[in-house]
RNA sequence: CGGGGCGUAGCGCAGCUUGGAUAGCGCACCUGCCUUGGGAGCAGGGGGUCGGUGGUUCAAAUCCACUCGCCCCGACCA
């Protein structure tokens, strides 16, 4: 393709005020532009890649099985009134009424949906298993878009479903899906994870996410490099181990105005293992006590799939409810609910607070002093201990790109989705769902793909192979030539692509300057080179954008070694 | 939703504190000349509801109130 018939607008100036590297360089390299927060043009670059990643998608979920099919992004409420989402989800769904006043959503994804077409069409084990799969538009009304492409209130996304008789047939397209996002992410060029994962309201069975590490990702994934433990952390664990027992009196102490752990803990001069933090956190239902190991942090997370949403108390809700200020606060002679973390030792005696301004308790027993409910609500820290072979855990940045659901009867049971098996018997259809964010392929792959100079593609998702610059488009031979091997290596067949050379030509009547900044900007793997000082020589030169190696050739090999170059780039 | 910041030409910004002239600068854009291996040079030119509404004032980009939008941090994020 001539760059003069493509819309490719770059800024020589970086945009003020986003952070995000792939939000920069996609406005920059003029892949996208953006029309209100959290919605996106994806310009004729932009949309290259997307395509190539769907591609991608395509070829791996037809390769496990997987029946493309398309949905409608607007939906009749009675469905997800019937799963009960209507009611559960709130702001996040765009919800609108049609002219006779009809409730109706615009999809956020697709299970509802999904299976209601099963509820409908599957009545026999005969007919199962089945494999539905679309890459479409979904809907949410984020509370607060980010990162550029990252997190957006309308995105595309690749879902499939897969509807089983048994859990077993649930078991092995888990096991599929799981094999051909491996294959995905590897042939889109992403260095990726797959770690264990909160299901969230999906449901409350198995779950991974596929995470792309990059600073500019929303979530905190904990490794073990050693066994190769990964898990999102609002449900990964760890082993931190027990301090030494040391004998403490049981009495109260005066600790004026220090409130922190790490104050009470300079004060007294005892290790802040020793200490019990008290938060004091409101429930719909409850004010529940929340005890934590004083060095330890409490996971969010991990309480909220306890004990339902909750807040912390203000102070002057503390001190309504217990009666004394927050940092005074302790469990003993405590009469509301108490939940405590595992990282606090039955057998050793702590600190924490009396319930009584400017004062603590000391020789605190787990056993003696206070009735508990023993639970895991602690965030997994950076060189924790991994649960599983011992090792150091590390954790890292990273953006979600894809994840699989076990649903199981969440959404067949509501909607009746029921078949009859060999017996005659009714069950319900078992059903998972699996999705990934082409547009945050993208933005990862640019996040880990990249130089100063722009971005630096993969060459499975680049929007071109190869790019041809010819230097000076008023000489004759430069244009020629540049012309001649446009026309070849468009007809060289792409082996690795399965598909024909994609060249773009520019043929903007350009500085040199301005042409070389934008091919390194844009980031096509391969820029040919095409200037008159070469020329003299019968020479062209090949460039590969990811090491800025380059080479000149000869004019009658060009065409070989162009594609060479391409082979042996990635 | 809480906290912070920003809205002046396509982009990046100055001007606002202390009201007053034709609202300015760099880049981009258009025309011509020139130039062609890393965002050239010269000459000429076009482009503004100063986010919006209301108010104060002889006079508002500037002061006040309200409002809309966008960005960042947090909450949230199936």
């Amino acid at each position: 393709m001539r760059y003069t018939n493509l819309f490719i607008p770059t800024m020589r100036e970086t945009p003020a005020g986003i952070n995000a590297l792939s939000h920069i360089l996609m406005l920059k390299a003029g892949y996208v532009r953006q029309l209100a927060a959290g919605l996106f043009i994806f310009l004729p670059l932009g949309w290259r890649v997307l395509n190539k990643i769907n591609s991608i998608l395509k070829e791996e979920m037809e390769r496990i099985g997987a029946q493309e099919i398309s949905m409608p992004i607007l939906h009749p409420a009675e469905i997800w009134q019937q799963t009960g989402r209507w009611y559960t989800i709130k702001e996040e769904m765009f919800r609108l009424k049609d002219r006779t006043g009809r409730d109706m959503c615009l999809g956020m994804t697709h299970e509802e949906i999904m299976a209601w077409i099963a509820a409908k069409e599957i009545k026999s084990y005969r007919q199962l298993p089945q494999v539905w799969y679309q890459i479409q538009t979904k809907l949410r009304d984020e509370a607060r878009p980010r990162g550029g492409i990252l997190r957006t209130r309308e995105f595309i996304m690749k879902d499939s479903y897969s509807f089983d008789a048994d859990e077993e047939g649930l078991d092995r397209n888990y096991k599929l899906h799981a094999e051909a996002y491996h294959r995905i992410f590897t042939r889109c060029g992403l260095k990726y994870y797959q770690v264990e994962s909160d299901p969230g309201i999906m449901g409350d069975m198995e779950s991974h996410e596929f995470m792309a590490p990059t600073s500019a990702g929303e979530d905190d994934i904990v490794l073990c490099d050693k066994c190769g433990y990964s898990a999102n952390i609002e449900v990964a664990k760890s082993n931190i181990g027990f301090p030494p027992p040391i004998n403490m009196e049981f009495k109260e102490v005066y600790t004026p105005n220090k409130k922190t752990v790490k104050e009470v803990s300079d004060f007294l001069g005892f290790d802040e293992r020793y200490f019990i933090k008290s938060l004091l956190v409101i429930t719909e239902k409850e004010p529940v006590l929340v005890l934590i190991r004083g060095d330890q942090e409490l996971n969010e997370k991990k309480l909220a799939r306890i004990i339902g949403e909750f807040s912390f108390a203000s102070p002057d809700e503390a001190i309504k409810i217990i009666g004394t200020e927050i940092g005074f606060i302790g469990p003993v002679n405590q009469k509301i609910k108490i939940l405590a973390d595992l990282s606090i030792d039955k057998n050793l005696y702590y600190i924490s607070g009396a319930n009584k301004k400017n004062y603590h308790i000391q020789g605190i027993n787990p056993t003696k002093h206070f009735d508990a409910e023993w639970v895991d609500i602690r965030k997994v820290k950076e060189g924790d201990t991994c649960i599983k072979c011992g090792g150091s855990l590390r954790i890292e940045k990273a953006i979600e790109i894809g994840n699989i659901f076990k649903l199981g009867v969440k959404y067949t049971v509501p909607l009746n989705a029921f078949f009859l098996d060999k017996d005659g018997k009714e069950k319900p259809i078992i059903m998972g769902s699996y999705g990934i964010g082409p547009a945050r392929v993208a933005a990862a792959a640019i996040e880990q793909n990249h130089d100063k100079d722009g971005i630096i593609w993969p060459k499975s998702i680049a929007p071109f192979d190869i790019e041809i610059i010819p230097l000076n488009m008023s000489d004759k031979k430069t244009v020629s030539i540049a012309e001649e091997l446009y026309e070849k290596v468009s007809e060289i067949y792409n082996s690795f692509a399965d598909r024909h050379m994609e060249v773009l030509l520019d043929d903007r009547d350009e500085r040199p300057g301005v042409k070389f900044k934008d091919a390194d900007l844009i980031g096509i793997p391969i820029q040919v080179i095409i200037g008159e000082k070469g020329l003299k020589d019968n020479k062209i030169e090949i460039k590969k954008r990811r090491t800025k190696e380059s080479k000149m050739v000869s004019i009658n090999k060009a065409v070989v070694e162009i594609v060479n170059a391409y082979y042996e780039t990635y």
